[in-house]
Parts: C-alpha cells; structure tokens; sequence
DNA sequence: ATTACTAAGAAACGAGTAG
DNA sequence: TCTACTCGTTTCTTAGTAA
C-alpha cells in the first residue's frame, strides 16, 4: 500500500507545509494517505521523530511545518530523478544489442522500390543502400525491442506498383554504438505487417554498413534506436 | 530501512535499466539497496510481478530492463517532485502569521537612524517609515521563522553614532498577504543580538503600514517572507 | 471531535537450504 | 557462483481503548 515515511512526507509539501504551517488532522492525513488513522498519526510521530517535520499539538488538530532537514531529505530524492530524467530530455532512446544475420535478401529488393526511395529521401534525409543490415537481437534486448511497438515513428506509406502492393512500415532514426560510426546516418525500418519477428531489426543507411563496419555474421552490435 | 519497491525501481533506473538490459545479479543489487540478497531477489520478483520490469534469468545472473508501466510510474513521482519545487522557483519563502501587537517604540528611534537609513535606501530601494510593525508570531509559525536564523539575508551593518554602538542586523523582503498590499514593499528586520525573542518580527515599509492596513492591536496578519 | 496507547494480526525481512 | 524457496524473527499495520 503505501511507501512509508518520504510519501508521507512528500504528500506534507504538496499540501505547502514546506513554506507554511499546515493544519490537518491525523484523520484528515489518513484520507490524503489513504491509510488508516493510526497509521497516519504514527508517520506524524516519526517524521517529528526523525527531525522531518515539527509539530503544534492543538485541541482539534496539529500545525505541521517540514523543517530544513525534511527540505533537504525531499530535494536529494528529487535531484535522484532529475538524474533519471536527464538522461532522456536529449531524446528518449533504446540501446539494443543483436548479431549480424544474412538476410533474406528482401531488404535489397523492398529498399530499392522507387514507392520507398522518394518517401525516406523526404523523410529521412537520405536514399538507402540497396539492402538492409539485418540484427538477430539477443533475448534481453527484445522487450525494449517491443516499445518500438508503442511508438508510431516516421510513417512510410505503403503503395501499389508492378501489380502487387508494398505495404507500409515505420522508421526509428538510430545510432551504431561503435567508434568512428557517429555521423553514419541511419534508420530501422519496422514494416507493419503483422507476422513480423519481434527479434531482429533491419537497419538502413546511406553507406554499405555491413563493408563500412567490415561485419560478417555473428559479430555482435550495439544501436540506439531514437524513440521521440 | 528500504523504502520498498519503487526505490529499487528508481536505483535501476540509475544504473541504466530504462534506456538498455542491464545485466545484474541479486547480490550486486542487494549491494546498491543495501539490503540482504534475498531482499533484492524478491523486490526483483516483485517488481516483474507488477509489471515494471521485464527479466531475462540466465546462469551468471539476470538482465532486467524497465517497461513502460514502470517509467510511467517513476515519471509520476518526478512530476510530484516537479510540482512542489516548482513553487519554489519564484524565490523560496515562508508564510508567517501573527498578531499586530505594540512595539517599545524602539523601533522608531532605530530605524531613524542615519547609518541605518543609508543602508535601507542603498541595500532595500527604499527609506522606511521611522516605525515598526511588530507581530506576535502563532506558535506554530515560530519554527519557520527560526529557518531564517540559516539564512544570511541582506546585511545591515553595524556602526558607532551618538557615543554609542548599533548592532548589525539582516533583512528579508516580505509581503504583506492581503487585498490590495501587493505594491506595498516591505521587508523583515532581525536584529543580529543574541537574546531576540524568537516569536516576534519586525516589519519596517515605506509606509505607515498600521495606518494603511487599518490594523489595531491584536489584529491577524500574514506574511510572506522571501529567502532567497 | 482530537492524539496516543495497546495488542493481535499481517506483511516484510533475512539466515539457511535446495536446485 | 546463480535464483528461489522455507521458515523463524522482526517490523508494520490497524481495530479498539484511554485520555
């Protein structure tokens, strides 16, 4: 149920008893807590305990005020999650890990249709190598794999051309993780169709990544796909 | 000790395990919680029940990656954070509240003075009336009044006149809360002398405030000090 | 109405053990 | 090593009571 003294503590400032006295009773303290009452009583009793808060005893109540030590207790926990928190203002990202695998040689043929070429010119900057780098992920990097899922990235219409139609996919500008690859631009390209394994990746680039990186099957890398 | 699960779920989010699998063992965990192994196994166990994290067990250990539902869930309690700091960006302050009550008429005869003139008019941007407003603080406001004593505030200087000395004090700018006293610069004087009583300030403005306001002895008044 | 006890029940902890 | 149990011990919770 609740998460002990610093909830309570937090719930106190919210209610402003950082910069003023507040009056509340352990009743009253109990609803915002949603805790019982005996509960709420004793957290009062410890936080004045432990120096958090002070206290004002009334007839029909008490005067709370959270004291230097109880500011400083909530700001150190606050700076914890500015650290947390910074880290993705630069744009939120995924770090997935895989290993090359030879593709089907599909990526080659889809990459090169004209209906592609013009829209990841437009919306991403640049025209493909013919073919795609293909990762087999690695089972921990599958569930961050997923919360591509959840994002609608760049959108690549689908279209009919040669009788047939190419369905539609969605685009994650990413980053290879290796030295020397940071202003190699590329993409994974997510297609929408429904079948599509949830462990590989097929990564797009301007350059032949796979002679660029000298890769060969196997060889393990690191990507940080670009979320927002 | 611990705070439960969503310290553990922040401690992971530190280490990374929002943004990448990071690879940890029970052991290593309990060592950053700082709680015994089979604590830390369980807040993991936990944690997966709930949702917020995603697990991969292997031989040597465990890659633990954060969902969505659990920074979801680390996002609200930044906002919480958020929301009671943001209040304090506009300058940190602290609201008082007391009763009017009649000076010694030390006030007049202090304020008057020419050392302590120039200094208001140089340090506070204005000449006070030669007269105090003198409240009686609530009990329960005596506590955040004494977090001024941390404080520096603006400096008055101390200075020999008249064949004897005055003491230095520090001031805070304050407001006075109520209707229609937003325009109304005032500031809190505390004398820097060892035995001042700790429940009562002194309010010097450039007007009469006791004639402005209407007040009479005995009459409530809030107050905003401002700290920073 | 308050706050603060007491005491029984529930939940959490951690040493030890299994796999 | 590792994770995941069991189980005795401690801690936390909350209804009831007193002041």
């Amino acid at each position: 149920m609740s998460e002990g003294r610093v909830a309570a503590l937090r719930k106190l400032a919210l209610l402003g008893a950082m910069e003023r006295s507040l009056k509340i009773s352990s009743a009253e303290f109990a609803r915002v807590l949603e805790t019982s009452l005996q509960t709420a009583s004793r957290r009062l009793q410890d936080l004045e305990k432990d120096g958090l808060i002070h206290r004002d005893i009334v007839a029909d109540g008490q005067w709370v005020v959270i004291t230097e030590k109880g500011i400083e207790l909530l700001k150190s926990e606050f700076e914890e999650y500015q650290r947390i928190f910074s880290k993705m203002e630069g744009g939120e990202s995924v770090e997935l890990v895989g290993s090359v695998m030879s593709g089907l040689g599909e990526g080659r043929y889809y990459v090169s249709q004209e209906g592609y070429k013009r829209q990841f010119r437009e919306k991403l900057g640049f025209v493909p190598f013919p073919g795609t780098l293909n990762l087999l992920l690695r089972d921990h990097s599958v569930a961050l794999r997923r919360r591509l899922d959840l994002r609608s990235g760049i959108k690549i219409e689908g279209f009919t051309a040669e009788n047939r139609t190419f369905g539609g996919s969605k685009c994650f500008f990413c980053e290879i993780l290796r030295d020397g690859c940071d202003d190699v631009k590329c993409a994974v390209v997510i297609p929408e169709r429904t079948h599509y394994p949830e462990n590989v990746i097929e990564i797009i680039s301007p350059v032949n990544l796979r002679e660029r990186l000298g890769l060969k099957d196997g060889d393990e890398l690191r990507v940080r796909v670009i979320l927002s």
